[in-house]
RNA sequence: GGCGGCAUAGCCAAGUGGUAAGGCACGGGUCUGCAAAACCCUGAUUCCCCGGUUCAAAUCCGGGUGCCGCCUCCA
């Protein structure tokens, strides 16, 4: 079975057939750059580095473009606040974005446009609406119109009608219809602003990816992804833009990931129940974080806590365990007979996770996957010989799924420190020697310092506790 | 009011018709001078509740309960 992917439009796995094949076209919605994101924020770029990483892994060529959202009211509220310029504002958030999202194991887009370098688009973007008779000007606004474009509300299951009947925002005094969506914004004064056509003013929210999708991408894309809270209004929107002006499909799979909740309500910057990135990878490893995302299926939601952190923390050791264990005994091994089967046994665990990951990226079972090599690998390790060939190839296949779910296994491993392998010897001199006190006394000590020791039939072997 | 999601062991979490994966924690055992790591064994007669369909349901259908989300800025 080929890969199937969850799409939010047809509510169905489907077969993932790119419009290319060998390449695949992805646009992942980014943040408003105003303030430093925070872990709910961190899930969207975790999820979607993880489906581009393994999309890359089975032959694509992907090309993964993510905004930043870098003019909004958001922004210039807070750069009202502490005085900074709008731009110096996004500027710095947007390193602070690509310094945590980097210690989480995402790799940067291939582009990450943004919105103040993309005016020009944009406003091209909406002339062309408003001459297609989808858009038109109300004093200085310019707002789409809803009930031109057949199909709205296709993407979150809504109907016009419904969606009429619920619309709890008040008939603006410029929108014909309550449904209508501002396209531009015309500056308030003292405001920054871009000119255009309709005067001074600045992008609605949802132009921005209309446009830069068209731009970087083309009309038609594979993947178009974000929280699940963008669904509605947010990529109906898109979609009702994109599509009313080039009458073509905006993008054949839809993927939202689900939210992150603390203590079971969602985390969001307007709740102010959010960790930050900055924050938590102070007290976590990074690789514990992700590994703990990538521990749930992308589309269910997540609970977050210290505890489970704390659990997800020793389920991730018990790899780097191995890792450690397995290069110990690299060290020592000969090139002996290997298993007969040894090949195929790792290919068939190399074909499940492949099998897990096709279905709809699942990184749990993925993950059992990993889990179940482990034992399996470990139980080899129980033999009093070893083949190199076999210990290295274990590795590699570590080194893979390591390469695809974007999570460091190996924990970085300072350089050997001469003192510590001093010690080793004299204590275990002092074993030789049935002086078991003198033995643990050493061990207690460097225990103290953080060094554990492990006594196994292939010699003592050492690890930093974390 | 409209749309959608979730409910599986102490905790986390897969599983969408064939008789409950995996991880963490707990207990017993093996190994060890003692540990650690690892391995082995043990845990839900049962998947929120009540009906129904079926030879067979956690999985399908109907009803109910509880929780959550979107419909307004939000990943």
């Amino acid at each position: 079975m080929g890969l199937h992917v969850y799409n939010t439009l047809t509510r169905a796995k489907e077969s993932f057939q790119p419009l290319v094949s060998n390449r695949v076209s992805m646009y992942v919605c980014g943040p408003t750059v105003y303030n430093y994101i925070h872990i709910g924020n961190a899930r969207p770029a975790i999820v979607f580095d993880m489906v581009r990483r393994y999309l890359t892994y089975l032959g694509y060529e992907v090309t993964y473009v993510s905004n930043f959202t870098d003019v909004d009211d958001k922004i210039i509220r807070a750069a009202e606040e502490t005085g900074e310029d709008v731009e110096q504002l996004a500027e710095k958030f947007i390193a602070a974005y690509h310094e945590d999202t980097e210690a989480l194991g995402v790799q940067k887009a291939d582009l990450h446009p943004r919105v103040m370098k993309t005016m020009d688009d944009i406003i091209a973007f909406i002339g062309r609406l408003i001459e297609k008779g989808y858009a038109y000007e109300a004093d200085g606004d310019v707002y789409f119109k809803t009930h031109s474009f057949q199909g709205y509300g296709k993407l979150s299951d809504q109907s016009v009608d419904d969606l009429q009947a619920g619309a709890r925002i008040e008939v603006g005094e410029k929108k014909q219809d309550p449904l209508d969506f501002a396209l531009w914004k015309g500056a308030k004064s003292g405001e920054i602003a871009w000119d255009s056509p309709w005067g001074k003013g600045r992008p609605g929210w949802h132009i921005e990816c209309s446009a830069m999708v068209k731009k970087y991408l083309g009309d038609t894309i594979d993947i178009h992804a974000g929280g699940q809270d963008l669904a509605f209004p947010h990529h109906e929107n898109e979609i009702a833009q994109s599509e009313a002006l080039t009458g073509k499909t905006m993008a054949n799979y839809w993927m939202h990931n689900g939210y992150i909740k603390v203590e079971d309500e969602k985390m969001s910057k307007s709740l102010g129940n959010f960790i930050l990135v900055h924050d938590i990878v102070r007290q976590f490893d990074p690789n514990v974080v992700r590994f703990f995302m990538l521990q749930s299926h992308y589309r269910n939601p997540i609970n977050f806590s210290d505890e489970l952190l704390q659990q997800a923390k020793s389920s991730y050791s018990r790899i780097g365990t191995f890792i450690r264990n397995a290069k110990h005994r690299l060290e020592l091994s000969a090139d002996l007979g290997e298993p007969a089967n040894w090949q195929d046994t790792i290919n068939g665990f190399r074909d499940r996770f492949i099998r897990e990951m096709n279905d709809d990226f699942n990184t749990p079972n993925a993950f059992t996957v990993v889990f179940d090599f482990i034992k399996e690998a470990n139980r080899y390790l129980e033999n009093d010989h070893s083949s190199k060939r076999v210990l290295q190839e274990m590795l590699s296949l570590l080194k893979e799924w390591e390469e695809v779910l974007g999570v460091q296994f190996e924990q970085e491993e300072e350089v050997l420190d001469e003192t510590i392998e001093e010690w080793i010897e004299k204590r275990n001199e002092a074993r030789k020697n049935r002086d078991f006190k003198e033995a643990d006394r050493i061990r207690d000590e460097l225990q103290e310092k953080g060094i554990v020791l492990e006594d196994t039939p292939q010699g003592t072997r050492w690890k930093r506790e974390n």
